[in-house]
DNA sequence: AATGAATGAGACTTCATTCAT
DNA sequence: CATGAATGAAGTCTCATTCAT
């Protein structure tokens, strides 16, 4: 195979995997390079410092979901399909590389006083964006008129803990099944809710 | 006025702000020796190590919430009440002290590889005991069946991130209403459902 | 049994425990005082500093021995005799208190740049009394002519050498056995030498 | 002058200068890093820590005597020679440099409850082979049977004690002096005793 | 005299970043 | 562009010593 062109990514991606296994303030320069296969100087050539490698990890993943979210805000389909499509895809994501899950939910707030701006879109960003579902699924009908504010950040808090239980699991297979099952059981509990029904 | 005397809790409080300012990794001992008003050795006559500190903090935060938990789960009310007033306590203290709230939403991850055995505490521990109160509710019809294990972890999710929300409101004013109304917010929100009512 | 009135004493007994177990620089005075059964303050009203104590145990075995050499020298018996016996009460000593012999070996650069006076009368105090004997001897013609000076600093060494090959050693009769057979056998080595005899 | 490209190297021959000059545990990592000419940090690219310093210190002088004395066991002369020649090499090492006969004579317990494996090796490594040579001049008749391991301890013990005696001898004259005429004063009396020859 | 909590200087070590090659 | 040795600021922790009780 030819060698990867892309060094910054081969970066991201070692350092994805560094992150998830020790923790940012754990993963040394030295070993992201080690792990990227290149000199701890080279990835100064293609980040500024240290932090900008953990924004840049973020900004993959927020541009994934809000390009996705751009292509299904287009679409002609109700507002909860999307909403389910939406997290279908974020644990899809999650699925694939279990690690970049570890990374998002545990170094959200590590690596310095002020939160880095990467990481405040993907905080702020992705529960604004529930919430426009929200709101729109509250126009069409869908669901009752409620604070869609509040409701998409507990539905977001939601995801993120099961994402978080998900990536953190042995069980490999109950890993999946999480994952998979994650957005309907979600949806539905959110929708229907757990009242008895007599 | 009286000196203090437990001088562990007045290290407990200083690192709870200096960590809440900071973060974990940048509060250092000088800064929290400062913040108690004592010198660095004085810490490590109380505390073992750095972590020790975080670990009580999380440990104090535990023990409350558990001691509470045993209190409610003796009483002879529905399981939903009990659940309210739990959610009602633990609302309630971050409003109390929004910094600790900050460390147990920020610093979970922090200190090292392996999680700390007081951390594990809290983040098992209580989706447990929340599991267990939902149980209950199943057993007595308050609620329909479902899977509790994967609703109770929903749940504190869901709180988890309404009270990080809030907990870094700037406006008080929304700080505490988002506080104070989030319980019955969430329970109706999980209760009911969103779905539109014919 | 009656509290131990010289607590000078107490602290010099445990602090050659402490210190023949650790090594002076990781034999706290916490540790010292400890052993003791005092509190650490106590041994500042006893000792300037940690540095006293060490030159106090060197001390009181410098003059154990020079009293020994002064109630040897009048006597009127052979300055080999003399010799044999210095060497016997010396092992005899380390063979009652292995720990106090640990420490003559081990801590005799311990503490500082410059040698403590207590130390420096034990390095260079004892082989210049050796060499007193031995020229004594010379003199009486129980030994031929040599440079006294030499002889008692390697005579010395000797000594030094196979008293903490026996203060480590673990097998305690191999101890025992050493330490007793060791003053005749370096006299005879010494006088007799090791050639072959035709 | 080209730079010296063995850092190790610098490295060592610094801590050794520091070392003899404040004894091991006032050779702070700042002062060798100064001595070298070199940062702290450059220290810990070249030893783990400070003291795998001292243990390469003394591997380095351990090693040095030990292919010397293999060079030597596989030649034809008198077991006697070999030991006289090993000797000789001994001394004239420590009259080259000094410094590094104090640190042997001095940092032998310093680093830690537990003795280094490099110092260990010194320790024993040095006076078995003394005694091999004894054993082979006991077979060739060069010398009467003798307890040859006492014997090494108690040659090697002089040794030492010579050694040290020289290396702080302040009269660079005399230091010379002890140092090149100790191989034959030693071995002769060792082999001659000092009886008084009738 | 005895206590032992408090002190804070100072030790070792790490690691993000630089820069000469 | 790539390298990786060198850097040194900064962090955690220890421990001899003090002093109010």
């Amino acid at each position: 195979m030819a060698p990867r062109q892309d060094k910054r990514e081969d970066i991201r991606e070692a350092a994805i995997r560094v992150i998830a296994a020790h923790g940012y303030h754990y993963a040394t320069t030295d070993k992201i390079a080690e792990a990227a296969g290149i000199a701890v100087g080279t990835i100064y050539n293609y980040f500024r410092n240290k932090e900008e490698i953990l924004e840049y990890i973020f900004q993959v993943e927020v541009e994934k979901r809000f390009r996705y979210y751009d292509a299904l805000s287009v679409k002609d389909i109700p507002a909860l399909d999307k909403l389910r499509q939406l997290l279908t895809m974020h644990f899809a994501e999650i699925m694939v590389e279990p690690a970049v899950g570890q990374v998002m939910v545990r170094e959200r707030y590590s690596p310095a006083d002020q939160q880095l701006p990467g990481i405040k879109e993907f905080i702020l960003g992705v529960p604004m964006r529930l919430e426009k579902l929200l709101d729109e699924a509250v126009s069409n009908g869908e669901i009752r008129p409620c604070d869609t504010a509040i409701v998409a950040i507990a539905l977001w808090g939601s995801v993120e803990a099961i994402a978080s239980k998900a990536v953190f699991e042995a069980d490999s297979k109950r890993q999946r099944w999480l994952l998979s099952q994650a957005p309907s059981e979600l949806l539905s509990l959110y929708c229907e809710g757990m009242k008895a029904t007599k």
